[in-house]
DNA sequence: AATATTAATCGTAATATTGCAATAAATAGA
DNA sequence: TCTATTTATTGCAATATTACGATTAATATT
């Protein structure tokens, strides 16, 4: 089938399992990571920094918009992308929760 | 091609990505998260939990056993899984470095 | 031994993802 | 206006993922 059963789920569920879902791909940590190197928006020189072509590097822009984690403004004729920070501390956070789960070592039988 | 070129990327951001998409389904969080709340081994009621079929939850489990966030453990003619706690806390060191970049505001552009 | 129970594996269908060439769209500059 | 530059979109091929029925394997129980 390869199509997800979202409605067996809680919304926190399909919530942590689409962020990390778009940061599951190195192409994307990436361009991430690139973004908080520079300190700034990146302005066209993303298809250079990363190396794979440029509609693929396209594409995985779109994602990680679309999830809004990145936001782009047309300056001229390029794009410049960059974190968006609101988006970014929310998923920091529903991450941190879900990773921070106890691990109490009192019940352990395997 | 569907093939995703983890060689021009570097360890750390193929690490990141690998984890993620682990957790990067609905599934594989709900088991963790049935797994933390228990607080202890499950041994065999998974697919009454979680609403998928017994080989679905079979192939969720060897995802997560392959990146070695669970371990199982064979008890009888059922099996135990349990975290592994510490390749969670690896996970949830590698996660949160990740997770805690600077945004820092002066810079921003867009 | 025969049967029941449980989990893994196999096979398969449907859908998703990744990557890129070709093309389009949009703006800057000559 | 024409051309160059840059990014988005389209179309496509290859591979991956998701899900499950059928089967197998392994142990428990009768």
């Amino acid at each position: 089938m390869g199509l997800t059963k979202n409605e067996i789920f809680t919304d926190e569920q399909n919530e942590i399992a689409l962020l990390s879902k778009v940061i599951g791909h190195p192409a994307r940590v990436a361009i991430l990571q690139h973004l908080f190197k520079i300190n700034s928006c990146v302005c066209g020189d993303l298809v250079g920094e990363i190396g794979l072509a440029q509609p693929t590097i396209s594409q995985h822009l779109k994602e990680l918009k679309q999830l809004g984690l990145i936001k782009g403004t047309i300056e001229g004729t390029s794009v410049c992308y960059c974190i968006d920070s609101e988006k970014w501390l929310e998923m920091k956070s529903v991450m941190t929760e879900f990773l921070n789960q106890d691990i109490s070592k009192g019940k352990e039988c395997c």
